[in-house]
RNA sequence: GGCGGCAUAGCCAAGUGGCUAAGGCAGAGGAUUGCAAAUCCUUCAUUCCCCGGUUCGAGUCCGGGUGCCGCCUCCA
């Protein structure tokens, strides 16, 4: 394995474009040290949406990438099963009960929802994250970190026994979005429980305990806390989770556009205020989602979940390269034409894999190639392709300039086969390049997974009946079987050397 | 109102001052085929939302518009 190529990535917090991984990072000195990465994972009150899962994919894209030029990666993705419509999901009619009972209502409601995430990730081939650590079993970190907070004077309590993170001490707030704080409107509308904060636009770290909720008493965690039972806070749980999975400082976290305020900044006001370090190297975030050039919504009608799309006959991989093909940090939008065009797509990349199989197998070994003369000259090509390929990623995941490189690969490596004379070691080689750039775009084109089991000999049997139909030019009878093979998922294709066919 | 993003062919989309504006999908024509499928060839933006400006030269820089999108504190 060569040295690890750095990339050059655009940074939410500096707006500007920084290699990566930065400087500081142990990653850049230890070759043992993965790059620490936290991402926001979902809220299981529900099936994600296909605008959740570009953020997935683009998630999984940073970590197929990073591993692709030579990092090691440490993933960390949370899963937030404990906030408003998880606790009215658990308890809709709200009524009061133990603490211990409303806690295991809750996970009785979310636990479809995460089995569901779970099979969609699996599905998209996004790769498992190291830790999917939960909001409700980090409730012990939690508990610490506001401890911690309250020791540095970064916690106030309000007159319910909530605590507040007071924005105004921390410094850098408003950073990371931009925000001017004088300039951030605080509205009219002040809720029932937050008229005891001090400045309208500080969060809530720790609520108190209110009938019908679930709650966790803190002092199971931490003997002298002196926060009452309650519950985390929305923004808490990165913060705590992130700390005990990487550490304190990460080299990077990343997330929705829609992430970063106020959900980052205040993040980075907690764990900042609390260990005294910087909290993240570097920030990434990737833009929304659109269905056809509006945003998703159920009453539009054009709100998506995976399962929508692959009961309407879509294929999950061909969303997932759909979702990927738009860079990052553009909005994407989704079309059904769109989708169809990504399965075009992936239709091209398994027949041109297909048929590199096909003819590497039946390419003989000429006698020059033993000693290494003849063939297409195809080796520089694919070096050619591959350093555009990996260039492509270096350049802030440029993911079509990638996918141009993709192509460049199929459209010739298919006219350099049409022309013949290709060795069969050039072939393996377009193989083998062809898998490896899959490893970043995760489209399983070396696998069959999913695909039906057919036995070989009935598929035969009708190809031979076929071909005798065919001699006897009893071509309605040949297309009939034909047509009796592709009801079976059979695609048969007729070439000069006879049928072959394969399952689609 | 404040902050930020985007605008390139029917669709997706690259492009960050300079040869003929990548690549993919769809379309058209052709080779091949009994018909298909797959593959290949040809074709498909005198032009980059609009108006000015800078420059020998701008999709690319500057100014001004227009349009679309997001965020501006969870629980609404």
């Amino acid at each position: 394995m060569s040295n690890p190529e750095t990339l050059s990535l655009y940074d939410t917090l500096t707006r500007s474009y920084k290699e990566f991984p930065p400087q500081d990072s142990p990653a850049r000195t230890n070759p043992d040290e993965p790059i620490s990465y936290y991402t926001c994972g979902p809220t299981v009150y529900d099936s994600a949406h296909i605008g959740n899962f570009r953020a997935y994919i683009f998630e999984d894209q940073v970590v197929r990438a990073l591993e692709y030029l030579g990092w090691k990666v440490k993933q960390v993705m949370n899963i937030t099963d404990v906030d408003d419509k998880t606790i009215k999901g658990a308890n809709p009619t709200g009524a009061d009960n133990e603490p211990r009972i409303l806690r295991e209502r809750l996970d009785a409601y979310t636990a479809p929802y995460i089995e569901a995430f779970f099979a969609d990730i699996d599905k998209l081939n996004i790769r498992r994250a190291a830790v999917y650590p939960r909001a409700t079993r980090t409730i012990g970190a939690m508990v610490l970190l506001v401890g911690r907070l309250i020791e540095k004077g970064f916690a106030y309590r309000g007159e319910d026994g909530s605590w507040y993170f007071p924005i105004r001490q921390f410094p850098g707030y408003g950073w990371l979005s931009g925000l001017d704080l004088e300039q951030v409107s605080v509205g009219a509308r002040v809720d029932s429980d937050e008229y005891d904060k001090l400045d309208a636009r500080d969060f809530v770290l720790w609520k108190t305990r209110r009938p019908g909720e679930p709650s966790w008493d803190p002092t199971e965690y931490d003997a002298a806390s002196p926060l009452p039972p309650g519950r985390p806070g929305w923004h808490l749980e990165c913060s705590a989770m992130s700390g005990r999975h990487l550490g304190e400082t990460l080299d990077m976290h990343s997330g929705g556009h829609d992430n970063i305020f106020p959900h980052h900044e205040n993040e980075i006001a907690q764990s900042e205020a609390a260990n005294g370090t910087t909290f993240v190297r570097h920030w990434l975030h990737c833009g929304y989602l659109l269905v056809e050039n509006q945003k998703m919504s159920k009453s539009l009608g054009n709100f998506f979940t995976l399962q929508n799309l692959l009961d309407r006959g879509h294929e999950a991989l061909a969303v997932r390269l759909l979702l990927l093909s738009t860079h990052y940090r553009k909005p994407l939008n989704f079309t059904f034409d769109g989708l169809r065009g990504a399965e075009a797509n992936l239709k091209r990349l398994r027949e041109f894999l297909r048929r590199l199989e096909r003819e590497e197998a039946s390419a003989p070994v000429a006698p020059d190639e033993e000693l290494g003369l003849g063939g297409t000259g195809a080796g520089p090509l694919l070096s050619k392709l591959k350093d555009d390929f990996a260039a492509a990623l270096r350049d802030d995941l440029n993911i079509s300039k990638a996918l141009a490189a993709v192509f460049e690969l199929v459209g010739t490596l298919n006219r350099l086969l049409d022309g013949g004379g290709v060795r069969r070691e050039e072939i393996a080689a377009a193989r083998k390049t062809l898998l490896g750039f899959d490893e970043v775009l995760g489209l399983r084109l070396g696998e069959n997974a999913g695909k039906a089991t057919i036995e070989p000999a009935w598929v035969e049997e009708r190809l031979a009946a076929r071909q005798q139909a065919r001699r006897e030019r009893d071509f309605a009878r040949a297309d009939a079987l034909r047509d009796e093979l592709a009801a079976a998922g059979v695609v048969v294709e007729d070439t000069p050397e006879g049928p072959r066919w394969h399952v689609e």
